[in-house]
DNA sequence: ACCCTACATACCGGCGGTCGGTTTGCATCA
DNA sequence: TGATGCAAACCGACCGCCGGTATGTAGGGT
């Protein structure tokens, strides 16, 4: 059986050069378009591969997810540790200073971060959306566990169960893309103050339940931080009205 | 066209009737197989019907997952209602009515709960779990939200803000999973007593954290229960072991 | 007698996945 | 340096099956 002549200027690659192409692919395609709605057929062309050659570095279409998250959990682990070790200080500082440091790179990444969480809610990617979160969760929950057993063993926080707290304050995170999608909602219909407040106050909330969480005054965790929420809420306003104009469907 | 004359004895049935018992057998097999392993023509055995006469009252697969889910949220619904109006006295009397009636409900099914759980936590099976816990959340929050209203107006609680803490405390029945999966495997093993310690110290940490959340002095919100979660043990090693024999795979 | 609708069957496009074959870089020789 | 062998990267036709549709039929209510 002859090759085809008129074949597209294809490299042979180094295996994991190779696989990287086809996860950056289909990573793409599928923060786009949803896990459901990409077929292999899809990732074979934007990678620019045969599906015999796909099928040499993954096993199933499954396998790109394992990849993606691999890749994700690699990312956010790294940051995690990267904030962990950065400051000094008692335990209640370094909380602080992670919580804030979060918060400032949500901020920085809100585009990318909203067009994410957006497409991992839709209908049909609960399997991304699963995946992705649980790999966040064991990166974060470790972290935030060691901090607070550190903050036990100085004296700082006074907690039941340190793995519970940590669960807990990870948890808060499920319900604040509600929250986020109500601010947005405000601020795309032109009443920003509204939104930010709305999301400050909601935001002062989980700092004063961290307070009780953690056995401290009220106030030693401030979440407020209106400024960075409001260049956040614009940013994502910006990135929406933008994904709003090129709704074609894709495909 | 003839009709087969070997055709099986068919009644014709009323809608209503006819979309309880596809909606049966589809969740029967879902709740055996999960979502991606049943097909449809799986689901047209077990319920005797034909492909026309399934799509006659279901648009699409996922119209079963929809009429599953508002099934279980109607039960839920239900259950939260009766037991949100059973008992009379202060918020914090109710909650802990409301709550320890969850923990003997959950003990008195815990059978058939953790083989759901056990479904549903499956791999492939991430947008049944994920429905149905939606729907869950959807049922719970809102009854746990007007308690702690109602504790706040009548100064039991206090509270920064009641959606946020209801939402916490369901949280905590996410991870609650992996401590009951923990527990079990110790139970299984021969170490009942020590499972139940497991569980118990985990309770009484979630207690705690419930007296913190809502303002309330520590031991307000007694979980600790242990003749309750020896009973819930030891059906859940059971009916484990039951599932153990008959693990053949199915189709 | 009519008709609406509950139901049946044959069929379709496309999906994820397989398989036998072909190319290509590279180590190993003369 | 060039010929040779070989593993692995890569190809694309093909397969089985799944969700979904099109079209035809029967049967109870009026």
């Amino acid at each position: 059986m002859k090759r085809d002549d008129t074949r597209s200027t294809r490299r042979r690659m180094a295996p994991d050069e190779r696989r990287e192409a086809i996860l950056d692919a289909a990573n793409a395609l599928f923060m786009e378009r949803g896990w459901e709605a990409v077929t292999i057929a899809d990732v074979l062309k934007a990678a620019d591969i045969s599906k015999g050659g796909f099928y040499h570095h993954f096993s199933a279409k499954e396998d790109l997810l394992t990849g993606i998250v691999a890749r994700m959990t690699e990312q956010a682990l790294a940051a995690a540790q990267a904030a962990r070790s950065q400051t000094a200080g008692d335990a209640l500082t370094r909380l602080n200073a992670f919580l804030i440091g979060s918060v400032r790179w949500k901020a920085d990444n809100a585009a990318e971060l909203w067009g994410l969480t957006d497409v991992l809610t839709k209908p049909g990617n609960e399997i991304l959306y699963r995946r992705a979160f649980d790999a966040m969760e064991a990166a974060v929950v470790p972290v935030l566990e060691g901090l607070i057993a550190d903050g036990m063993a100085e004296g700082t926080f006074d907690v039941p169960d340190a793995r519970l707290a940590a669960e807990m304050i990870v948890c808060l995170s499920h319900g604040r893309r509600r929250i986020l999608d109500e601010a947005l909602a405000m601020t795309v219909s032109g009443d920003l103050d509204r939104a930010n407040d709305y999301l400050d106050a909601r935001m002062r909330a989980e700092g004063a339940t961290f307070d009780r969480l953690l056995g401290l005054p009220t106030g030693s965790v401030p979440l407020s931080n209106p400024q960075e929420y409001r260049r956040m809420l614009t940013v994502m306003a910006q990135s929406h009205d933008d994904s709003d104009k090129d709704n074609d469907g894709g495909r």
